[in-house]
DNA sequence: GGTACTATGTTATACTATAGCATTCAGGCG
DNA sequence: CGCCTGAATGCTATAGTATAACATAGTACC
């Protein structure tokens, strides 16, 4: 659980920020990977090589993948694997919250903060693509108790939002961040 | 534009509420059908035949359908509609805000209040399908809120809760509401 | 009536996801 | 060790969701 340094405590955190240009991805994946071995390995999950490759392929940028894209990066020179493979492994990753399903996008983004206690919420670039992940348990909090007031039980919670990041806003240059 | 008679007013509207069982669907459909007309009206778009008749077929009930149910059920003796004749009429309603998608179902609701100006909610139920719309305001400013502490330009949301409305809660016997 | 535009029809196809069954692999246990 | 069991993966087929592209028909406006 990555936390951003802030001044004073606050009830959102910025899970998976847009990331900066100069950031260096690499290190960045290979700390989601670790997160996630270390995750698995304290639940007894098994993140097996197949999953730990999906897992990768995923980081390989802060965009939400499909399915599908995962599906053509997975082939090894003697064969190409078939979409179960790559759903099963989706379906592991999001049940155990290394990964989450961006429903507007049919898309699957790398949870920043697996084990992470509250709901999230997600920012999507219509231009570049790339998705920020807060927590706000304000927004959480406040969903909770409109649901209760209805007398309705929750127990999951879906939030996207989309639109410009700081770096394709109009007017700006678009500066496409390379992962 | 519906508003629930309240004793204050707050920045929460349930716009459609979850139905009780005895409420009286036709009316509940009618109006709907008669809103759109009056929304389309008057911003000169065009509620042509098909349209209102897969307006009508999505207020049928209070759970979202999907585009191949409505194909189903669009079919006339003669002829079966084709896909895109759903998903262009489906399109037209959402575009106009007489109905909203569900993502994380690919299904569709109608909207109970056409015409409102802020970002909607939905409350799910799993055992039902029955889906409650509201716009908590207090909700979609904080998330612009928070857009803008990261430079993001928002320019659409979706909030989905998928859980269990008050007649399907565990332990109680389950009351299926008709439409 | 001609013209431009919007809406619908029609066929084909792309994209997303799961069912069902065979095979392989990892770990527990006699 | 060999057997058993359950989990994971391989594999084929198919279900479910959505759009492209082009033809035809309806509508509005002059």
């Amino acid at each position: 659980m990555r936390h951003q340094p802030r001044r004073t405590m606050s009830a959102t955190h910025v899970v998976s920020p847009f990331p900066r240009s100069n950031h260096r991805h690499a290190r960045c994946q290979a700390e989601a990977l670790s997160r996630a071995e270390r995750a698995c390995a304290k639940r007894g999950a098994r993140l097996t090589e197949l999953r730990r490759r999906v897992l990768e392929l995923i980081w390989d940028s802060h965009e939400p993948v499909k399915a599908y894209e995962l599906l053509d990066r997975l082939h090894t020179r003697t064969r190409r694997a078939a979409p179960p493979t790559v759903y099963r492994a989706l379906e592991f990753l999001c049940r155990e919250g290394l990964v989450h399903k961006i429903e507007s996008l049919n898309a699957y983004v790398g949870c920043g903060a697996p084990g992470h206690a509250s709901a999230a919420q997600f920012l999507i670039c219509r231009a570049c693509g790339t998705a920020a992940e807060i927590a706000d348990a304000g927004v959480s909090v406040r969903l909770g108790k409109r649901a209760r007031e209805l007398n309705f039980v929750m127990d999951a919670q879906t939030t996207e939002i989309h639109g410009h990041c700081a770096s394709c806003r109009p007017g700006r240059t678009r500066k496409r961040v390379s992962a």
